[in-house]
DNA sequence: TGCCAATGTTAACGCCGTTAACTTCGGCAA
DNA sequence: TTGCCGAAGTTAACGGCGTTAACATTGGCA
């Protein structure tokens, strides 16, 4: 179907970033079908040809974000498991740095409950997928201990998930600092945090 | 202001009330003044006299939040360094998965920008002091390494923080095995997840 | 006792998501 | 070439929302 004054021809995608717009700059919260359908010059029931709702339209959002997640996870190639797994966790703040918006809507849970929308969720596992390689090439080269893969994927992720969330909330010192922070944490889950030299408490 | 057929007594308190139970059940995103008034048996406008608009009532919600769970840190106190810090992960993470819908009012980030209600940064950051008290306890004791406190703090709040985030939204396995997969996350904080026999990493 | 501040009320504005019923029009079948 | 049908638009309407303005009630203090 072409483009014409009534038919608008493109509506499905310009929707989608004229919505991503929005949610760039103001968050989900932000983004009503009837004030997007003004932006585009188009009544507000127009949507619904595309869009089965607005949490629909928050779903496409929020997949069109895992999969640029993924590809700046899958971006970094490191030969080195340790530099991959810093890699990784460096590259996965940047994104939450870099969208914090889109990030929130992926992982808000708020909306969009799990279930609701199949493809979301195959969108969010293959992303989480690349880490979990990342780990397990890691522990088959023997660089990472040999406990269950679950146990250390879990670990990497809910580290850097709770560092971008707090990064991006403001509850951690400002963002100059963060790459080395996210660098230094990252290897304290490798290395650990406990003093190697006495491993048994002091007496106080 | 005692109770009256026009003058309700106690609105404030049963407003409160009445949005919490709502929140736990529905999320924050069922919360509607509206709604909350005809619940209480009161016109919409009768609660702006206790709160300056719904965002106000959601932080209020929030930093009872924020109070519930310094209580649940504090009650922790272990002497062990170790089970100090085992202990604190578990409860919060704990904290999170009884109170899911409340945890994503506290840290979702969407409503209530940092800055706007200054008693809820206020109570956010007095949870967040036992966390840290707890890891610069640990530290004083020779227990951890003598990396600096924010990142050590950091490091820990992240790894529960996501945690925390991850299971309430169902991207972990089942509630059944989530105290050990939190106990076992924070070990590998402390001990580390790099193989020990092996720092070099074998040629592949 | 009278008044005032606190705490309610109704009415209204403009926004929202969503649905029903109708219109336009591109492209394919006869 | 024509006719029609389904895709993709339209307007009108419903009910809900947050919020404000203007007004009403009333408890307690001077």
């Amino acid at each position: 179907m072409a483009r014409t004054a009534y038919h608008h021809g493109d509506l499905s995608q310009q929707a989608h970033q004229q919505a991503l717009a929005t949610l760039r700059e103001q968050g989900d919260g932000a983004i009503s079908l009837r004030a997007l359908a003004r932006q585009l010059g188009v009544s507000a029931p127009a949507l619904y040809r595309h869009y089965a709702d607005r949490e629909s339209l928050l779903a496409e959002l929020a997949i069109s974000g895992f999969q640029a997640l993924r590809q700046r996870l899958l971006a970094v190639n490191q030969q080195d498991s340790r530099k991959a797994l810093i890699g990784i966790g460096l590259a996965y703040v940047a994104f939450a740095r870099d969208e914090p918006n889109l990030y929130r809507l992926m992982f808000g849970g708020r909306v969009l409950p799990r279930g609701a929308h199949p493809r979301l969720d195959q969108a969010g596992l293959a992303a989480f997928q690349v880490l979990e390689d990342t780990v397990a090439n890691g522990q088959q080269r023997g660089y990472l201990k040999a406990a269950p893969l679950s146990l250390l994927t879990a670990a990497a992720w809910s580290l850097v998930h709770g560092l971008s969330q707090l990064t991006i909330d403001g509850h951690l010192p400002g963002p100059d600092s963060e790459p080395q922070l996210a660098a230094g944490i990252t290897a304290l889950l490798l290395d650990g945090s406990v003093e190697r030299t006495t491993n048994k408490e002091p007496s106080p």
